[in-house]
DNA sequence: GTTTAACCCTGCACGC
DNA sequence: TGCGTGCAGGGTTAAA
């Protein structure tokens, strides 16, 4: 399930090969994935304009037009892809929209559950759209600083999962790696923000940015067949370092003791009953 | 304000 | 081998 480092590499590796070239065709052929447009809305704003640049925002990524005032949002939900190919390529099952580019060239956005979405609308000030006002602050590209992190925590009763899940708090954290940040930094799930120190908050805020990082550098998480692939269809490399996530009853990497499986806003959470406090 | 559950959907693991 | 069942999860919404 793509998260932030998932969805950072697909932002940049989309980058290298759509910016500058000309939209020639939108085709949609899942109405569920462009549900809050009719079907030929897309094409309509968007063919015969060029790329002026990728963004991102949480999990939404964002694909800017010239002049620049149009945004293409995607949301890879759970099991979304975006993929490159040639127009001559065979597509694949579950393709949902196809941007057809003047060079031949084609992105398609391919997602068996559906839960993921594409929609135009306007860039706004900075590429801050209006849709996506509801998000809290990006952690890797507008990180607060320790100290407003945790004011931000100080005065919230939500247990830690539930609040780092959550989007209005912090945009582009999911499941996997919640669970990675909270071992990191030796807090359990459960733990009420408002409970923690200032050296508790501190070792969040520095778990949060280090283990993002990090995993974007390997190219995101991939757990499974299913699972997140690269626009070149390539998976990352970040599981191999999951010390918690999808690990229960395996030992500690840090004491030993087995990995625990809980279920915490309605979620599976993985944790360390000895190391995470 | 916070928490829980249901909903959308499909692939997969599991038990029989 | 084949079938039915339950689970997985992101975001939204409703209910508690």
């Amino acid at each position: 399930m793509p998260e932030l480092p998932e969805v950072e590499t697909v932002r940049r590796g989309l980058a290298e090969v759509v910016t500058g070239r000309q939209l020639k065709s939108v085709e949609v052929t899942g109405t569920r994935s462009v549900r809050r447009h009719r079907p030929r809305e897309l094409a309509r704003r968007l063919e015969g304009r060029a790329v002026a640049g990728l963004g991102r925002r949480g999990k939404y990524l964002m694909i800017g037009f010239e002049p620049p005032d149009a945004l293409l949002v995607v949301h890879l939900g759970m099991s979304g892809q975006l993929l490159v190919a040639d127009r001559a390529d065979p597509v694949p099952a579950h393709t949902h929209v196809a941007l057809g580019f003047e060079d031949g060239s084609e992105v398609r956005f391919v997602d068996p559950r559906t839960f993921g979405e594409v929609f135009v609308t306007e860039a706004g000030d900075g590429w801050r759209p209006a849709a996506l006002a509801h998000l809290g602050f990006d952690p890797v590209e507008e990180p607060p600083g320790p100290a407003a992190f945790a004011r931000l925590l100080a005065g919230r009763r939500t247990r830690l999962k539930a609040l780092l899940l959550d989007q209005r708090f912090v945009a582009g954290l999911g499941n996997i790696y919640t669970d990675e940040i909270l071992f990191a930094a030796g807090l359990r799930h459960d733990r009420p923000a408002s409970s923690l120190d200032r050296a508790e908050a501190a070792a969040l805020y520095r778990s949060m940015t280090s283990i993002l990082r990090e995993a974007i550098r390997r190219r995101g998480s991939s757990l499974s067949d299913m699972q997140y692939r690269d626009v070149r269809g390539r998976p990352g490399g970040y599981q191999s370092r999951h010390r918690v996530y999808d690990r229960r009853g395996e030992p500690c990497t840090r004491c030993g003791a087995p990995i625990e499986r809980a279920r915490a806003a309605g979620r599976s959470t993985y944790f360390c009953p000895r190391c995470q406090t």
